[in-house]
DNA sequence: AGGGCAACCCGGACGC
DNA sequence: TGCGTCCGGGTTGCCC
């Protein structure tokens, strides 16, 4: 669900919006979002300032200037509202940040988290995801050489979190069909100029999705135009049965390693 | 090492 | 309207 480009989305709105504010409330509806007590987790933050916010995969990072750093996965589903409680989305929300009058409502978070966690921790939290896809570092040919690192079907490998770390189900489908590449090629398999488009496919794709604000369905806040303005621009992604944009062929809906992948088989091989 | 799969979680969509 | 049922899906961990 929510992916690299949402959550840079979320980054970039709720940094003009957070920073150097200080969390003057905290309500935490179910602790199980939590890696601590809902007491402890107020105590800790409560009354503290948030630093900088910055991005690491599909994790959100709020930096406090207690130094410590609330750790935010969405997973499925999850999403986050900002603003008083009269604007307020009539959702129920799992933990609620008051800054003031305006409230930011985590919303949503099933298997999702917002972890409060010292420096060490966060280290210990991340160290496991491989490197960024748009890190200045990830050229061609630091992707391929990642990319054939890992063997077996191309896919599992895009939305492997080790092996590079942001792409979800939805962007590994586009990548795949901006590359003109079907999802279940082996990595093996794939030639040097098909790496090449697939790595281009990536650069374009999350630039593009980033720069119309992701595809996430419900704005941050009210008047925001920006959350959510790559909604119809997915190609194939839950197009199953629909005219591929490209050709008209009718796009596949498949399942790959037990998750749904979409594909154009005429535009795609 | 890679593939398969169960478990985690529960709001909300859907059916009757 | 109201209640019961079931789906979704990133991540982890285990097994083969």
């Amino acid at each position: 669900m929510p992916e690299l480009p949402e959550m840079e989305t979320y980054k970039y709105l709720l940094s003009k919006e957070l920073l150097g504010r200080k969390i003057t409330e905290v309500e935490v509806e179910r602790e199980k979002s939590l890696n601590i007590s809902a007491v402890e987790f107020s105590n800790y933050v409560r009354n503290h300032t948030v630093t900088s916010i910055s991005r690491r995969a599909k994790h959100l990072l709020f930096h406090l200037d207690s130094g410590d750093t609330l750790l935010l996965h969405l997973m499925l589903g999850g999403w986050m509202f900002y603003g008083t409680e009269e604007d307020k989305p009539d959702r129920t929300s799992q933990v609620i940040l008051s800054f003031g009058e305006r409230n930011l409502y985590f919303i949503g978070l099933r298997l999702g988290y917002l972890h409060l966690l010292n420096e060490k921790e966060l280290h210990t939290r991340l160290a496991s995801l491989g490197p960024e896809p748009l890190a200045p570092g990830m050229d061609e040919h630091q992707f391929i050489h990642v990319l054939k690192s890992k063997r077996g079907v191309l896919k599992p490998a895009l939305v492997d979190q080790k092996l590079i770390a942001g792409i979800g189900n939805c962007y590994s489908d586009e990548f795949c069909f901006q590359a003109g590449i079907l999802p279940f090629r082996t990595i093996g398999d794939l030639s040097m100029e098909e790496m090449n488009r697939l790595y281009n496919g990536m650069q374009y794709i999350f630039r593009d999705a980033m720069r119309l604000g992701g595809y996430m369905e419900s704005p941050l806040f009210t008047g925001d135009t920006l959350t959510g303005g790559y909604n119809d621009h997915c190609r194939v992604y839950d197009r199953g049965g629909e005219p591929c944009l490209q050709c008209g062929q009718s796009i596949v809906q498949d399942e790959l390693s037990s998750r749904k992948v979409f594909y154009c088989t005429n535009c795609q091989s």
